[in-house]
DNA sequence: AAGTGGTCTAGACCACCTA
DNA sequence: AGGTGGTCTAGACCACTTT
């Protein structure tokens, strides 16, 4: 049995299986636990810290999730070594803007109904000439403008939800996703582009300067597609971070 | 009590918790629990699976990772309304390109032993006009040119691992974690660009077309950084995708 | 006081892998 | 056969919220 000095302490706010978790964290990042090697087994973690299977069962899940470690039955837990296959990045920044309301605000451009072009109504999945709510919005920060946002509703005259749905589907709604929606799903893409020469003008940036293009598919519970949109997020001004591997501190 | 008609199939092969955590999925994107709602408490679901109290803990404790629902304690359990807030992105499609090693190519453009410039230097904590290893590279699928990688390697004549490391901080290395390795962690970061004469050429698309930069760093054991780079994705090539909130098929 | 989520125990049994 | 991960039980106790 491997020397597990350490200890967890029993009385801490920290739950036990928490405090595993970390303490097994840690020696990977010590390179006590090296990438590739084998954990100690869950049975001689259970004697060290003196708990019971499910506790540390509990610990090595977490890891699991966290993609720390691969565990393969009846062989072994293994540190994962790391690797660009599980890169993920969060939104973080994208949300973080609109969390503090106060150097912020939605610039409303543009609302009014519409007919659809062949463009939306093949986006939206309705005939052209159909009627849609058009939204334009510019988000500012800092008195600086970050994001173009463009969207199209449709607009059904049967339901007089489309003000709670313009609410649903409005920035505020979208980030701060506390009131019950109507909102199931939605399928979002983004991509790297240049500005064309209106959006570029309205961001107060050179015509062709590089962006990324956020798009968005909003579906009810219906499954019946009710919004598509565009936000176009400045390229000298978003930059999206994330880490691989295992941190010293934690 | 709520009526929850459905049970589980204690024989099957599929976890009983997981069988909980898909019913209620299911539920949800059916639209019976509503996002904002609250779910049957844990008792009552325990009662009308007749499972321990573990096993639905469990159920909860996955939807919870997932983002499905949100916990107050002493409160209930809630159908976490969608929101962007926790959009991400998994770079899969990029990891893609490499899995598929029939169509798929890596062109050495250059390998060699270069002193540091002012830009390298400051990216990789050393001094200027230490020696570094360059590495430039083109990734072809289906006989396009899809991205640039050009990367700086810590060049250390005392150590010789600098073979090992190449390995490692090589493409097949990165997306293939197989190998136990030295690297510890890294900072990635994405922006959208244009692309300089110079990539623009190698990539077969007109200058200033936009790309995704993907900026990496890589740390040892020792926490010092061993290398940097740049992979350079056509934007034309390469979007990310993702979904947010309830699918009705499981 | 009653109900809710949250942690934990001390066993049990199973499936799987390595000898 | 013995060790490994994986699931599950039937209770217990705690912290918190609601009434």
């Amino acid at each position: 049995m491997i020397n597990l000095p350490e200890n967890i302490d029993k009385n801490s706010y920290e739950p036990a299986y928490i405090q595993i978790a970390n303490f097994i964290r840690q020696q990977i990042a010590k390179g006590i636990f090296r990438p590739g090697g084998r954990l100690p087994s869950e049975s001689e973690l259970r004697k060290n810290f003196n708990v019971s299977p499910m506790t540390v069962r509990r610990s090595i899940n977490l890891l699991l999730d966290q993609g720390v470690v691969d565990t393969i039955q009846g062989s072994g837990t293994f540190v994962r070594p790391i690797g660009l296959d599980r890169v993920t990045f969060h939104l973080d920044e994208f949300h973080d803007i609109f969390k503090e309301t106060e150097n912020t605000k939605v610039k409303l451009l543009e609302v009014g109904i519409e007919r659809a072009d062949h463009s939306i109504s093949e986006k939206l999945h309705i005939n052209n000439e159909d009627r849609i709510i058009l939204l334009r919005r510019l988000l500012i920060k800092d008195l600086e403008p970050m994001v173009y946002h463009e969207e199209y509703l449709i607009y059904d005259p049967l339901k007089p939800i489309v003000e709670a749905e313009m609410e649903v589907t409005s920035l505020h709604g979208l980030f701060h996703n506390t009131s019950k929606s109507d909102l199931k799903r939605g399928e979002l893409s983004i991509e790297a582009t240049t500005l064309p020469e209106y959006i570029a003008l309205l961001l107060s940036v050179p015509e062709n300067s590089p962006a990324f293009r956020l798009e968005h598919i909003f579906y009810d519970f219906n499954n019946k597609r009710i919004s598509w949109g565009n936000f176009f997020c400045r390229g000298d001004r978003f930059r999206f971070r994330t880490e691989i591997g295992f941190a010293t501190d934690i």
